[in-house]
RNA sequence: GACCGGUUCGUCUAGGGGUUAGGACACCGCCCUUUCACGGCGGCAACACGGGUUCAAAUCCCGUACCGGUUACCA
């Protein structure tokens, strides 16, 4: 029998990082095992359920690139044959009509209320005092017939206890003691989720169901009801839970947009990287390796391999250095920083097109850069990247800015810093636009300290001027004629030297002011990289612009030594 | 309260009778460097507690503590 797995998620809010990785895993082991992910939209609580979340969670769904087989189930669709199973365990005499009015739902926090009436009754219950359990069939009947509303209850045996074999928490058994009859119909004919979820898992031949640890108890009363009706039950594989720093639960009214999906999409971190932070929540391939690939990831991915212990997504509220988990950030700049060029830059062209930064130019000659690139046209295109990636295999000294050799060269210059696809739109928004902001500590630490500098690096700029102006950057391999050198490291190195021994200062003084004016922040590459990827004609622009020192203090009146 | 589950560095985790208890993130230091959030090297840092079994316990058993889940005519 070929293994089938769903993943359920109700539609009462967006993704959760939770859900997700539960979606994850099932998929994970739905592949491994070379059977089907289903995917299950558990809308029966219609009050809670929006057509809105259901897109979120799909949005979510296919950003982590989760892809589903077959069609999606929408459980309201089946009530009736929820229903329909009430009646048969009714008939059967393995459920009952229970005649008790419906409780108003008291209007403070129901999970509040329902601790505190069972602390209430000092944990002796008896589970099977309901009147109506035992009641004739004849006057069952003639109730129901009369109109008088009933819920449908299961009818839970006195003695003995339900087991089932968890994948993960291994054998667990609950006395039926422990068990209420639990209502498998509202009065209002409504299906209730043990009874929905038990009538689906066997309508789409759901295998295994893998789902969040705190279905364990749940399991219990749906095995009740699997053996209500004669058939036997899936395999449970239950997962550990996600927990907020504190260990407490993490739920978006306490803790915002860290537990939602679409808000690592939005930051600009990579389904990959995310996909991979998420599998290592809970579960590990007992190595000594952090970064997997998908197949890697379906390959090793194993029930196993699940720990039964909850993980702790960890973050710091109010924080912005540390809005989410630091290895998930630090996954992501690691995918950033060492994924082939060519999977990184159809995610780049994306940031620069919405930050309205991208231009056609970057684009490949006659070829459109997408992400499903066929793969003797991608085996051309990584080559060409790579000799673009490799500045020594550069036939020119000096790359046309804003040509497609440049662009390439420059995400591959800058991306070694960043974290987020964000920043090639934020901290690297220089290299694409005129119109960059300075950072105010960068201008604090590198220009305001040195005051010299608003003389010196507009003389820099004439220097530049003087040494590679006349070179044609246009055709920068035709050199004779020439008087001037092209603008490379190795010939900027040699000016920028040389000025600063002039001006008897250090090096670091002059780099770092030309960098915060060329760029606008205080990190980044190497500053000979940097000036050679900004290129003369901008970084001579630059070096004269006044726009940083405009935001200088007044009160400024420190020396270059200081 | 009752029932169920869990507990290895701050966090994610490896290890499941004999290990200098390993890795990753974070943090700190050094190196590289003109700067740096890149890179290299190194450091700090953990078996919840108490009993037992055993020549030997992080590892097996019992108890305690703490944390979590469930206890709905929610899902």
């Amino acid at each position: 029998m070929s293994v089938r797995v769903r993943f359920a998620p109700s539609p009462t809010g967006y993704l959760h990082i939770g859900s997700a990785r539960t979606a994850l895993f099932n998929y994970l082991y739905a592949k491994h095992v070379g059977g089907k992910f289903l995917l299950r939209i558990e809308d029966t609580d219609l009050a809670r359920s929006t057509e809105e979340s259901t897109r979120s969670i799909l949005d979510g769904m296919k950003w982590l690139e989760l892809e589903h087989d077959e069609e999606i189930v929408f459980q309201s669709d089946n009530a009736d044959k929820h229903r329909a199973t009430a009646r048969k365990l009714l008939t059967e005499g393995k459920a009952y009509r229970d005649f008790t009015p419906k409780a108003e739902p008291s209007d403070q926090n129901v999970k509040e209320g329902i601790a505190e009436r069972a602390r209430a009754a000092q944990g002796v219950k008896n589970m099977r005092d309901n009147p109506f359990r035992d009641i004739s069939e004849v006057e069952s009947d003639a109730r129901a017939a009369n109109g008088e509303p009933f819920a449908v209850r299961l009818k839970v045996a006195e003695t003995g206890k339900t087991s089932f074999e968890d994948a993960v928490y291994g054998l667990q058994e609950r006395s039926y003691a422990d068990t209420e009859d639990l209502v498998l119909l509202r009065s209002d004919g409504h299906p209730l989720y043990n009874l929905a979820v038990v009538c689906d898992d066997i309508e789409m031949r759901i295998t295994h169901v893998i789902r969040g640890q705190d279905h364990l108890t749940n399991t219990h009363k749906q095995v009740l009801i699997y053996e209500a009706l004669g058939i036997t039950p899936p395999i449970f594989a239950h997962l550990p839970l996600i927990m907020a720093p504190n260990k407490g639960k993490l739920s978006k009214r306490k803790h915002g947009e860290v537990v939602s999906m679409t808000t690592y999409r939005d930051a600009g971190f990579l389904a990959a990287a995310f996909r991979n932070f998420l599998a290592l929540l809970g579960w590990s391939a007992s190595e000594e390796k952090e970064i997997y690939s998908l197949t890697e990831l379906i390959d090793k991915f194993s029930l196993e391999g699940i720990h039964r212990s909850n993980a702790v997504f960890n973050f710091t509220e109010n924080d912005p250095r540390k809005w989410t988990d630091d290895k998930a950030i630090w996954m992501n700049a690691e995918y950033i920083r060492t994924m082939p060029l060519a999977d990184l830059l159809p995610f780049v062209k994306a940031e620069l097109k919405s930050a309205k930064l991208w231009r056609d130019e970057y684009e490949p000659e006659g070829r459109a850069l997408t992400a499903t690139i066929d793969s003797t046209e991608s085996q051309a295109f990584e080559s060409e990247i790579e000799i673009a990636e490799r500045p020594a295999a550069i036939a020119l000294d000096v790359l046309e800015v804003g040509s497609y050799d440049w662009y390439v060269r420059t995400i591959a210059l800058i991306r070694t810093r960043f974290f987020t696809l964000k920043d090639f739109s934020a901290q690297g928004r220089a290299y694409f636009s005129e119109d960059y902001d300075f950072d105010p500590a960068a201008i604090a630490k590198n220009l305001n300290k040195f005051a010299d500098l608003k003389t010196w690096l507009p003389e820099l700029a004439d220097r530049f001027e003087a040494e590679f102006g006349d070179a044609d950057v246009s055709s920068p391999t035709v050199r004779e004629g020439f008087t001037t050198k092209p603008f490379t490291e190795e010939n900027i190195e040699t000016v920028v030297k040389s000025f600063t021994e002039e001006k008897a200062t250090k090096l670091g003084v002059i780099m770092n002011g030309a960098r915060t004016l060329l760029t606008g922040v205080a990190v980044g590459p190497s500053m000979l990289s940097v000036f050679e990827t900004i290129g003369m004609e901008r970084s001579i622009l630059r070096l004269r612009s006044g726009i940083a020192w405009a935001e200088i203090l007044p009160d400024t009146t420190l020396s270059s030594h200081g």
